[in-house]
DNA sequence: TAGATTGTTAATCGATTAACAATC
DNA sequence: TAGATTGTTAATCGATTAACAATC
């Protein structure tokens, strides 16, 4: 329990970023790094760095800075990147199995253990290491395996549906790809990726900024 | 040139909900709606919603409330979805294939005009209606297509190098889907995706929220 | 008209930035 | 030690919420 006060959620969503510059330091061979120049890199203040970091303790030294590789792992055990996750994914459609087949997935200890879908035509099929299962069967899969986290990547229609079964089955997180947000209670986080959402966001600026940032 | 003063990002980012909701709203048949239901359905204060829609006008009237496809309509002009916007992606994993094949995509009238990859097996494969061409050809083909928006679904290291090309092509917005921080000059907009990040969101809160929110 | 609900100004809240004493 | 840089408190800024007069 490492957290001082609650860390607030514009906090938490930096933190793989840090993780993410952090790693390239590790990297580029840097051993120690002073706020001003992270912040120099992340288009970041120098003061901003320091309050994040300082919601997790004391963790650089004065006159110093940071030890590069000692924040890394600091932030990686508080992204509890340490442990290994059990996965499921539901609809095994475009998404679905791209995510599903995500190398980065490995690399970060996620095991997809299997793939539901309500088509007949895809179940028995394999992505990578894992099948796909008839949606029926979820619940069972899920009283057996010790499931972390569930991804949703059904139809906007069949979502919630499938959050709530995740949820029974004791799931712990949602990633969310289907076009509607999704409810669950307290006990199990929620992240909706929104894909159409973001693409949105660049058609109003293409549609409303001036071109060449001037004319 | 309907936007008021400067649109904040915080309110552009709300947009694409608003229009997915009234949408939904249009579908159940609902003509007209106050600033308090839809806040009530969408998990946003009343003065939220009058605030962000004032942004754009008095679209509202007073003693009745917004007229739900009227106010759509309008979000949606906004958000440029009137226009077709043709579209390249570069890298043909399984992120870039996925993304191509989105069948959102048509809906909201997006060409994927053509893929690009440096692995010579690919190229020559078409995926739905667009064929994976040679990074090379990328200069040449933005030189003889109007394309607006490219997608960057290479791996990291690429990602900057893929960026400069599409700007110096006069693509408008880059989504990107690599996991670094891309940059791009003012005139094109850029969206970072970071799918690795926004998982890493959830295994935090599966690391440091109390199970079942309490114990 | 009376009731409802907006548009808009003012108050509040939270997050970011600045400043500086503590300390390595 | 002197210089650098943190940890932390105070100031600022922007976004959200509340309030209410305008008006349909």
């Amino acid at each position: 329990m490492p957290a001082k006060d609650k860390v607030s959620e514009a906090v938490v969503r930096r933190l793989p970023v840090y993780h993410r510059y952090l790693e390239r330091l590790e990297e580029e061979g840097v051993t120690r790094i002073s706020s001003q120049e992270l912040g120099a890199r992340m288009g970041l203040t120098a003061s901003q760095i320091r309050q994040d970091i300082n919601c997790f303790g004391a963790l650089g030294q004065q006159g110093y800075g940071y030890n590069v590789s000692e924040l890394r792992r600091h932030i990686a055990e508080i992204l509890g990147l340490g442990d290994d996750y059990g996965v499921v994914v539901i609809g095994a459609g475009n998404i679905g199995r791209a995510v599903a087949s995500y190398t980065g997935f490995a690399r970060l200890r996620f095991r997809v253990e299997a793939l539901f879908d309500t088509d007949e035509a895809r179940v028995g099929e394999r992505i990578g290491d894992a099948e796909i299962h008839r949606l029926d069967a979820l619940g069972a899969f899920l009283a057996d395996h010790p499931i972390d986290i569930g991804i949703v990547a059904t139809p906007a229609a069949a979502a919630q549906g499938a959050a709530d079964m995740l949820v029974a089955g004791g799931v712990r997180a949602i990633w969310n790809f289907a076009p509607v947000d999704i409810a669950a209670p307290e006990g199990c986080a929620v992240q909706n990726v929104q894909l159409t959402d973001n693409l949105l966001v660049l058609t109003y600026h293409i549609h409303n900024d001036a071109p060449g940032g001037g004319a």
